[in-house]
DNA sequence: AAGGCTGCCTGCTTGC
DNA sequence: TGCAAGCAGGCAGCCT
């Protein structure tokens, strides 16, 4: 399942081929892949349709209206080189020359909201959520369909000319949408509005140590809810976290409370290791569920040392590693070397 | 306010 | 063999 690694895999491998590639046309077979996605409103402004948001199933005229408006506003974007945070990833667009004189189209809204400068046009980009199995494979224009394909997007790149961008999602939990860049919290960069709530990853240069420890340390919840918290350090899913406690010797269920700074900072340090090591290796894949760009898998699966591994022996000591469920998922951990106290 | 719970989704595995 | 239930899990919105 695509956490950190992962994600930055998939934008490091889309970057040679998407920056200054422009969308010729889109495709969206399944608009259940739309589901971050808002349409614009009657007022020309994107707006919520009120419709099929997260945990909520889309009505099916609200998704017919959700692709042709993706379809419509999508094509004859100019891409610009992928972004990432935590495991949002995002293509600023630019619109592309001619782009006004496409019949029937409704002007892209230039202006946000509120309070802001509206001679400014509003950036947009593209912005995409693997979720749980989602893949973004780059394919050349004929090649063979690859299986649960939702959103085809056929670009024309000036150097490697027309490839086939495919946004396929087994489970659903991912999605495209278009969605506008703002100033983050920190006003260091411009992030989607989706993800103005996601903190930065440990890997990225400007992440505040100091403040996650704080909070790490200040919050009575088990560590390894703390370490899924999107707000406080992104990145981090349910393989990681099992990780990085593994290698700071830390059980999952221990208040952030009860962690001392040293322990914390051990974590932290661990947490790096892990993202760093896991990226040198491509990411994880255990089954079909996490593939780069041309589809391969990654090789950090051999190198786990608790996630899955229940029964087998924990690579420092030799007790079985055990699996206990937790917020409705696994925990993986060594008893000895992860002991609650 | 912080924390807990739910639903979104498909395909593979397990159980009767 | 066939069907049903269980499981995998990120995220946001709701509830307490």
């Amino acid at each position: 399942m695509p956490e950190l690694p992962e994600v930055e895999v998939v934008r490091a491998g889309l970057a040679p081929a998407v920056t200054g590639a422009t969308v010729i046309s889109a495709e969206v077979r399944d608009p259940r892949a739309l589901k971050r996605h808002l349409p614009l409103g009657a007022d020309g402004l994107p707006g919520d349709d009120g419709l099929g948001g997260h945990g909520v199933r889309l009505p099916f005229e609200a998704g017919v209206a959700r692709a042709a408006d993706f379809e419509r506003r999508v094509t004859g974007l100019v891409l610009d080189a992928p972004r990432r945070r935590g495991k949002f990833m995002w293509i600023p667009v630019e619109r592309g020359a001619g782009d006004e004189s496409q019949p029937g189209s409704v002007p892209i809204p230039l202006v946000e909201r509120g309070a802001r400068d509206e001679s400014k046009p509003d950036q947009l980009a593209l912005l995409a959520h693997l979720g749980m199995s989602g893949q973004m494979l780059l394919r050349a224009h004929d090649a063979p369909d690859d299986r649960h394909v939702r959103i085809r997007l056929w670009i024309e790149h000036p150097a490697h000319g027309e490839l086939r961008l495919d946004f396929a999602d087994q489970r659903l939990f991912g999605s495209l949408a278009l969605d506008r860049l703002l100033p983050a919290p920190d006003g260091i960069d411009l992030i989607p509005g989706q993800a103005l709530h996601i903190a930065r990853d440990p890997l990225d240069p400007a992440f505040d140590d100091a403040g996650f420890l704080l909070a790490l340390r200040r919050r009575g919840v088990g560590v390894k809810k703390l370490l899924l918290d999107q707000t406080l350090v992104s990145g981090v899913g349910n393989i990681y976290a099992d990780e990085a406690l593994w290698r700071a010797r830390i059980h999952p269920e221990t208040p952030g409370t009860a962690i001392g700074p040293r322990k914390a900072r051990e974590l932290l340090s661990a947490l790096r290791d892990v993202f760093t090591q896991a990226l040198a290796e491509g990411g994880t894949s255990f089954d079909a569920q996490y593939v780069n760009v041309n589809g391969q898998a990654g090789y950090f699966a051999h190198s786990l040392n608790a996630y899955g591994r229940q029964g087998a022996p924990c690579p420092r000591c030799g007790r079985p590693i055990v699996r206990e469920s937790f917020m409705n998922r696994g925990s993986h951990f060594c008893p000895k070397c992860q002991q609650l106290r």
